[in-house]
DNA sequence: TCCTCGCTGGAAAGCGTTTTCACAATTTCA
DNA sequence: TGAAATTGTGAAAACGCTTTCCAGCGAGGA
């Protein structure tokens, strides 16, 4: 039972290196010691211990994916990060953070201990301190969808900015006036930079932007029933809510279902992200960020920072779709893409 | 940078064996040298390396919780299992095998090289002989949810037959007499064993029970979706629909929402699963399972398995509560539970 | 007094690979 | 034709830790 490479070796009549590189397929191994080596292994059923390999290489050849995971957007991330990585050779921990930085500098530690290669971070707000000391350690990482203040790492993400402002601005040329902004933590940069654009968009059209219908919450549906529920209550409520995330969607869209208002007749509603597989969401106009690419982009990165550890760092901005579907109440069908 | 135990042993003035004990809190060793270990690390902002620990020991302290895991289900039960885990100083590798065979096979043999302790495992079906080559090889695991045919292992799932029994009698009692059930592949145990309880509640009630409305597929939303949209255009559709899964059940109300059907009044829905995070569906009545108890009992049998080889399997089967809300149509209000 | 026994510590030997380093034999190139 | 590059193999060491075995010491019991 559990035959090592050694074993292998003496079966094959060869020496343990030999063995180990007809078994890698790397380096110098005539056709026939080769075969000879491959057929040793199967006669025993060898099975190389990775963990031997990764003592003396110093190279684990494991990535990992630091994300609240539980959710659409992140499954699809994480589908582009195994995808590439895999490829590689790589494997890929996917570590559930739920947003929360204790989480999150829990797993950095134990991943770090085991030497990890490289992660894929989506920091939660005030990590930075811990991003920080990996970059003291020399340890590899990405941040994906959010950077972060004071933390000088590669970076992939949407342009949320240009997404929150080409929302908006349909948003104003379909007819609406009054534009109610439901957004998440102030200290996540996907908030602050899809309220920037939001903003930009308004002042552009000549209008005033109301801070007082710009709500920071959290990026959940709980916070979205309760920041819709609010602004719908006011005395002269937003004739559009833009939630700057789908989750918030999904609550907005339960508290507008509450209060007896239909959309978009009553009131219209657009969204970040993706939402085709929320049924009750289908019909909302969205700006449907690229996820899996940006899985892909950022796994591609880190692994060139892994060939090439001295490179500055590199940031990836990539193109966010806008979907034009029926609850912006615009005349353009409701299934069209723009 | 990256100090060794050995350079921590030699500023604190011990031996690496002193300092190995000193850190990981075993052994004798007396306060004086403990303490002078410890600040040694401390200073020299040492890193265990779990590798060479893992080579050494033969243990990685990893568990591997294998599973379509992206799914509310899921996701709780992977919040149960990480738990138990983490409790008792394990890490937990989360591998999305989206229940492709295929995707199973190759996750299980990467971390059988990289020699995880043990795995948890929701197998799909056909990947019997992969499982009793991990029986054959002493690798610990435990299967979740479903039970494979001729593998033996421990086993955690849910009472599934008697919770479709329960939901089934439900809709009988209320007044339904032809109840439609939308389940999953005939070959996942779950499928099975729901469709058994739905049957015996229909005999015992005296009615007889109608193959034709008793469709098998996937736990898909794509086949609630049609499954329900051809039993309910039927010259006589059903009176209720059971849909033996989450997704099902999602797919079964946007195909009846497609044909203008109200839900209880045009037909009741049962389903199995919580549904309580997907807003569309949170008046379904449902057979919830206590995912996150599963997760945790399942890592208990692993735990328990890692330190006794030998014991017999053990298999745990544990009660599904029924929740009582609309979607049924019966007079105990929208949110009661039974 | 002798002998166990609980405590404290160290020396040496690996765990199973891959990384040097070394050495031939063969081929390529100017 | 000689030098350099390419191809093919192995010996020995090393990766960083823990296991195993052993030894000293004081206390308590026979």
């Amino acid at each position: 039972m559990a035959a090592t490479l050694r074993e292998v070796a003496t079966r094959a009549g060869v020496s343990p290196i030999t063995a180990s590189r007809a078994l890698n397929n790397r380096g110098y191994v005539s056709r026939e010691l080769r075969d000879r080596v491959l057929t040793a292994a199967t006669e025993l059923s060898y099975v190389p211990n990775a963990v031997a390999s990764s003592l003396r290489s110093r190279k684990t050849q494991l990535l990992a994916l630091l994300a609240g995971v539980i959710n659409p957007f992140w499954a699809a991330v994480a589908r582009g990060v195994e995808a590439v990585a895999n490829e590689s050779g790589y494997s890929v921990l996917l570590c559930n953070t739920d947003d929360d930085p204790v989480r999150e500098a829990g797993y950095i530690d134990q991943l770090v201990r085991r030497r990890i290669d490289g992660l894929i971070i989506a920091a939660t707000n005030g990590s930075a301190a811990i991003l920080q000391a990996l970059n003291r350690q020399h340890q590899p990482f990405v941040l994906i969808d959010r950077v972060v203040d004071g933390v000088n790492a590669d970076s992939v993400r949407g342009d949320s900015k240009d997404a929150a402002y080409r929302l908006t601005q349909h948003l104003l040329t379909t007819g609406y006036k009054r534009i109610g902004m439901i957004s998440g933590a102030h200290n996540v940069s996907t908030a602050q930079e899809r309220v920037a654009g939001y903003r930009a968009a308004i002042s552009e059209a000549g209008l005033e932007v109301c801070d007082d219908i710009i709500l920071y919450g959290h990026y959940t549906e709980n916070w979205g029933y309760q920041a819709a529920y609010q602004l719908m209550s006011r005395q002269h409520p937003p004739d559009a809510l833009f939630a700057a995330n789908n989750y918030l969607a999904l609550g907005v869209l339960e508290a507008l279902h509450t209060l007896g208002l239909k959309v978009p007749e009553d009131v219209a509603v657009v969204c970040f992200d993706d939402t085709t597989n929320l049924v009750s969401a289908r019909f909302l106009t969205t700006a449907s960020q690229p996820a899996e690419e940006m899985g892909r982009a950022a796994t591609r990165l880190l692994l060139e920072r892994l060939a090439m550890p001295d490179r500055p760092p590199q940031h990836m901005i990539l193109p966010i779709e806008i979907v034009v579907r029926s609850s912006c109440g615009c005349g353009s069908g409701t299934h069209g893409s723009v």
